[in-house]
DNA sequence: ATTGAATAGTGCAAATTTGCCCTAATATAA
DNA sequence: TTATATTAGGGCAAATTTGCACTATTCAAT
């Protein structure tokens, strides 16, 4: 398996993710604590070596106060 | 593991992207084919039973001809 | 009511993700 | 530079997802 993977795309996800992150002046550390997920998981998330969850990105706009679609615009 | 899993967030989701799927006409059987992804795991995403990847979110969406952020809009 | 299409659901192996441990590399201040 | 914070990345076990094969149930139309 594993063709289901779009590396592009995981890459665009990271990146804009980051952007927002920055944005709000957040360490990944921060992010982490504030989403309830590993720092690990934040970083791989961001260099878009993992294909995460849908659950976890609602975590994730959560704990960065926007609205999940927002992760996805782009 | 498993916590990191909201399954009020997977059934909002499903349902969303059943209404969508509805909308356009489409059986989950087409929207698999479209998608490249298996009838099985279209059914389980709308029913809310598993919490799929953002990846396989944007083979979706792509499939539906609509943006990924849409996906997320509920 | 019957037929056929569509969806639900079960079970399994293989692939992938995730948290947690850790060290290395890089950026930021002082 | 030196120290400090931040990010990158390796490696592993456990959890989860996914495709595939299959049967059961529900829906729609005639």
């Amino acid at each position: 398996m594993g063709y289901y993977r779009n590396d592009k795309f995981l890459k665009q996800f990271g990146n804009h993710l980051r952007e927002i992150r920055l944005g709000k002046k957040l360490s990944q550390e921060e992010l982490a604590f504030r989403s309830e997920l590993d720092l690990t998981q934040i970083g791989r998330i961001e260099r878009g070596v993992t294909n995460t969850s849908v659950s976890l990105a609602n975590k994730i706009a959560k704990a960065l106060k926007i609205p999940v679609k927002d992760l996805f615009d782009f």
